[in-house]
DNA sequence: ATGTAAATAAATATCGATATTTTTATTAAA
DNA sequence: TTTAATAAAAATATCGATATTTATTTACAT
């Protein structure tokens, strides 16, 4: 989300390293919500200096995914039931509006790009799990991808990660599974190809909701 | 934006004060838009060392203030028209949004809460252009305080630092006066006092759009 | 001239050590 | 006991120095 990569080679800062691991760990829960972020521990854990581990947790602040007190720290973002249901509807809301602005502003290149990310997705199905997350917000996102609005998109972003912690939150805490929403992503690919906004977008607040109420389910009367 | 104060005391550590100043000279306009950032000249400026300045400017980065390019350092973020149009947009949708979730979810806390920004905003008119945006932007915070939803109230933040900026770039690339715009503030006011969403809405849309005319008309044809 | 390659300069990123601040533990008084 | 004050420990924030990386200049060949 936040650090540009210019190249998209391996070569990676410290700082750069640290924040993608520290993400990781954010949002697969190994990094529970609320705990405390001690640099030194993570220094050592992630083998690399203090600065490194500073940034990074300073830029992981802007994803929302850890607050950051002035003189006491860091830690990682707490999470609750309302939080979840806040970034839901607020999903919801920015996505509807990206989406329908896409398909206004809809070319032949955007449709190819969205149909090649549909295709990775279901090729990425058994490449193991952290394969498929990233083909499956790449999909995510480009159906947004010509929204017109960078910004929109990014806020998005950060609430589709926000949301994929809520999703190993609930399946850590409870016995949530892994639904199959292939067939919602076939409707909604279809839906935007054709430029049906109407359709495209009920799929896609369907796709959302159904999978919210999957996920609220598995957190119900949890601490989290 | 970033940093929570949990204090709200003078006493701010090297990086919270650097991360304001510089927050400051960029919204300013004092550090130009597009402009490297380089840490020695700010840790010289700010008298300072380089481990908070660099801290600063990763937490601009959140504020979208702030571009990072992986060891290549820091820049101003660029401007322009279409990201200021985009500004605009976005702004009168999820502030709309907020406003309404506000209003629907009035108390009188919330009012009065209202009512005291809106008299201070007055107030503060002839204290200094400082003083007068702090409480100008505290008012129109207020107005979507109890929207229920802490991340688009951020959201809603953002855009309006965003937006402070392109108000200084304005008025320093062209003859643009500041204009009264307390009338408009008074009429949101009472409608969001009364409870009148749409009225409320409609007041502040215009608001902002008359705002943005006056603005882009300052920035045409400039390269800002 | 024009482009390429090596050498130099500048700037970034990182480390290790230290000063400050906050938190925890301990002791003394109410 | 509970509260308050103090001492000890832990953790954060910051500094100054150094290693890496990128940008610029210079020299050379086409």
């Amino acid at each position: 989300m936040n650090m540009i990569d210019d190249t998209g080679a391996k070569e990676k800062s410290a700082t750069r390293g640290a924040y993608l691991t520290l993400r990781d760990m954010i949002l697969s829960g190994a990094l529970p919500a609320g705990e405390k972020l001690k640099i030194e521990q993570l220094r050592t854990m992630l083998d690399t200096g203090a600065s490194p581990v500073r940034e990074a947790l300073s830029l992981l602040t802007s994803d929302m995914l850890v607050e950051r007190i002035d003189q006491r720290g860091f830690r990682a973002a707490p999470a609750n039931k309302a939080n979840f249901e806040e970034i839901l509807a607020l999903r919801c809301t920015l996505e509807d509006l990206a989406l329908r602005q896409s398909i206004a502003n809809a070319s032949p290149a955007w449709e190819e790009k969205l149909v090649l990310a549909h295709h990775r997705k279901r090729k990425a199905r058994d490449k193991g799990p952290a394969i498929f997350e990233e083909a499956h917000k790449m999909f995510h996102m480009a159906l947004l991808a010509s929204s017109g609005s960078p910004m929109l998109e990014r806020f998005c972003s950060q609430l589709y990660d926000l949301n994929i912690r809520y999703r190993n939150i609930a399946a850590r805490s409870s016995t949530y599974e892994q639904r199959d929403a292939s067939g919602e992503h076939d409707e909604i690919l279809d839906a935007a190809v054709q430029g049906d906004a109407d359709r495209a977008s009920v799929a896609l607040m369907k796709h959302y909701r159904l999978t919210g109420e999957y996920l609220a389910r598995g957190m119900d009367g949890r601490s989290i």
